[in-house]
RNA sequence: GGGCCCAUGGUCUAGUUGGUCAUGACGUCACCCUCACACGGUGGAGGUCCUGGGUUCGAAUCCCAGUGGGCCCA
């Protein structure tokens, strides 16, 4: 007899323990059955999973248990996206280890990233996730960074992969690069000068604002508004830069603000990110004049002056040239190195050498690979297209981190040329390993790579990853293409497209045949989840109040593609539809103890038995229409309706 | 600034190709502790389907513009 209460804890903890003992979700290749492979999202080893994945992986558990009913051969492994700038922070900050000792520092990290992934796949347990464990893969593992470097090696000796000067964020007083999430802008008190610049030859003068007149050596350009009626007749013209005795063309360009300043500006390499995007666009020259310690070096008297002094020098010797019009005070936003609380200093965009895919020039090919994929919702697509179709950079994948995949190439410190590292050496870390053979030209000292990968270079190989490629043919035979990829649409641009475009490099056919698109998981307020707005819920809050299939019902209440709030009552619905389950159960195991259900007498049943049993065969035929579709939320409902008021409220009362 | 998506009773939500009283849940109101369940049952109230145009015999559903929100890119 069933207790009178149903606890859902305990007997999912039961079941839980018996499927992780018995592996009931491990993957076997050679079973029966046609293969059905997810190609899961590798969270970031957070140490915590966030509402987001409790719907992701839901709905994911819900997919392959589906599928394993149907008679399909599943393969659902799971990984974790292991390197990440929050973990460098906080080993640096928290654990105190500084990134200059690369060795222990990496150590640290590896040691955090597996306390992490140990805590996740916990989490994962107790919401009901069941991925094949015995498969797990992790990025910082040798394996996978092996298959990472080798397709990037691949990519070097196909052209698709090269070195160009790119500018980054840099901090000077640090002398360290910094990823966007270190910096931010601050309101700060500055100066805007208005200087005159001379018009090759001629008497006249452009007249611009700038907040950086030190940056004067750099400048490559000025620009005004093409709509501007003021400027038009200096179109084609060049201005003679005082103090340096250079000349550059005045350019028209629709992104001035006309209302700013005198409506022109200059184009330094480089003051800000409009200056990377018109240098990129005109083709303009790069002149670097601010060393990795924030000085002048232009070669002349100036060099070696901090920024701040070089502005006052250069403005007053303009000044001495009257061609200081005014300066006027200003708040402006300056961009500042703001993660470390105790630098705060202002941040340069200095150029250095990265690492670049090409994948404009396959833009056209990814878009019609991406058509050959179904779309859930279909609509997805659109989005995929739309962001590829205008997508006018190359991939940048090289970063200033620590914790990351190395990038596995050398320079010839005698050639300069560039020496990727043979296969039979992967994985390489060329921070510590040096090459094993001479280069072309016969040197043998080396400059080994100190830059690691996007983590998107990473994580853009998990179909490649679950199916073993390059270590087990018959597996990647048998799993590759994956079926399908689930994700939210805030990764289109990334994960998916760049896993669409190197897997099909790579092996020439599509990484999986469909995508199930998610939205994103909003607060109980409505808004989107974060800390700034102070609504988040961790999964352990419903957990440690309700169970996992309560929790597990919100989820699939959320329709593909699009935003779904995060609401208590919709837990605790599903935890009262939980107990109505139970109870009409009760009461069935109470009245048929005692009867012979595997022998039943058609002809024996009651109208309403009848009645009931149409109704679940209806069910039965939905829910197959409506998963095979992955839509769950009406599933869900549907069942909803049949036990609680078809069963329970008619079929029970009438038998009663 | 650009692209895409969304907008339905107090709250959240269904409505896939335009056509019977616009779905369900929570909340709310009334009645009922009826032998599986008060984490329950029965019944009721509550909606300019964001705004303004257009197509149509007919639009929440299609088209255009606007407003507000989301995501990504700049």
């Amino acid at each position: 007899m069933l207790d009178k209460d149903y606890d859902g804890k305990q007997i999912e903890k039961k079941w839980q323990n018996y499927w992780l003992e018995k592996e009931i979700f491990k993957f076997n290749p050679d079973t029966k059955g046609e293969v059905y492979v997810l190609d899961t999202p590798p969270p970031f080893t957070s140490g915590s999973l966030h509402m987001g994945h409790v719907m992701d992986f839901t709905w994911i558990d819900f997919i392959q248990r589906y599928k394993r009913m149907r008679g399909f051969n599943v393969y659902c492994p799971q990984g974790f996206d292991c390197h990440g700038l929050p973990t460098e922070l906080k080993v640096e900050h928290e654990f105190k280890i500084s990134k200059d000792d690369k060795e222990a520092f990496i150590e640290k990290c590896k040691e955090w990233t597996a306390q992490c992934v140990d805590r996740m796949r916990r989490q994962m347990t107790d919401i009901g996730y069941f991925p094949d464990w015995s498969r797990m893969y992790l990025t910082m593992r040798p394996e996978y960074i092996k298959l990472i470097q080798k397709t990037l090696i691949d990519f070097y000796d196909k052209g698709y992969l090269f070195r160009e000067k790119h500018p980054i964020l840099w901090c000077p007083r640090c002398m360290t690069a910094l990823a966007k999430a270190e910096v931010g802008y601050e309101e700060k008190d500055g100066k805007l000068y208005y200087l005159k610049l001379p018009v090759e030859g001629g008497k006249e003068h452009v007249e611009i604002a700038t907040t950086r007149p030190e940056l004067m050596p750099s400048c490559v350009g000025v620009f005004f508004n093409p709509k501007d009626p003021r400027y038009g007749n200096f179109k084609g013209k060049n201005v003679m830069l005082p103090l340096f005795d250079r000349k550059v063309p005045i350019l028209s360009d629709e992104e001035v603000d006309m209302s700013f300043g005198t409506g022109i500006v200059y184009c330094c390499t480089y003051g800000d990110e409009q200056d990377i995007l018109w240098q990129k666009k005109y083709n303009l020259e790069v002149i670097t004049s601010i060393t990795e310690d924030g000085k002048l070096k232009v070669g002349k008297d100036y060099d070696g002056l901090p920024v701040k002094e070089a502005r006052k020098i250069i403005v007053s010797e303009l000044n001495d040239l009257g061609l200081l019009i005014k300066e006027e005070k200003m708040k402006h936003r300056v961009l500042l190195h703001v993660e470390r609380g105790s630098c705060k200093s202002p941040i340069e965009l200095l150029p250095m050498e990265q690492y670049f895919i090409n994948v404009r020039d396959y833009k056209n090919n990814l878009i019609e690979n991406g058509k050959k994929i179904a779309w859930y919702p279909e609509y997805m697509y659109d989005r995929f297209h739309d962001w590829t179709d205008s997508m006018d950079w190359d991939w940048i994948i090289s970063r200033q981190r620590v914790f990351g995949t190395p990038i596995p190439f050398w320079k010839c410190k005698d050639c300069g040329e560039l020496m990727p590292a043979k296969e039979e050496w992967l994985p390489v870390d060329p921070r510590f390993d040096m090459p094993k053979d001479k280069c072309k030209c016969g040197s043998n000292k080396f400059l080994g790579e100190v830059d690691v990968c996007d983590c998107w270079v990473d994580s853009s190989a998990t179909p490649l990853a679950i199916s073993l490629y390059n270590r087990d043919e018959k597996f990647f035979n048998k799993t590759y293409p994956a079926t399908i990829r689930p994700q939210g649409y805030e990764i289109i641009r990334t994960w998916l497209f760049y896993t669409l475009f190197r897997c099909n490099l790579i092996t020439g056919k599509n990484p999986w045949n469909e995508t199930l698109i998610h939205g994103m998981v909003a607060g109980p307020d409505g808004r989107k989840m974060s800390k700034s707005l102070g609504n988040v819920i961790e999964p352990d809050e419903p957990l440690s109040k309700y169970c996992a299939d309560a929790l597990r019902q919100w989820a699939l209440l959320a329709s593909k593609g699009e935003d779904f709030p995060f609401t208590w009552k919709e837990i605790e619905h599903g935890s009262r539809f939980l107990t109505k389950f139970w109870n009409v159960s009760r009461f069935i195991e109470m009245n048929i103890s005692d009867t012979n259900t595997k022998n039943i007498n058609v002809e024996s049943l009651t109208i309403p038995d009848k009645w009931i049993l149409s109704k679940l065969t209806d069910l039965i035929k939905l829910s197959r229409k409506e998963l095979d579709d992955y839509n769950f939320a009406p599933i869900l409902k549907e069942i909803r309706t049949f036990l609680w008021h078809e069963v329970a409220d008619n079929y029970i009362e009438i038998v009663k």
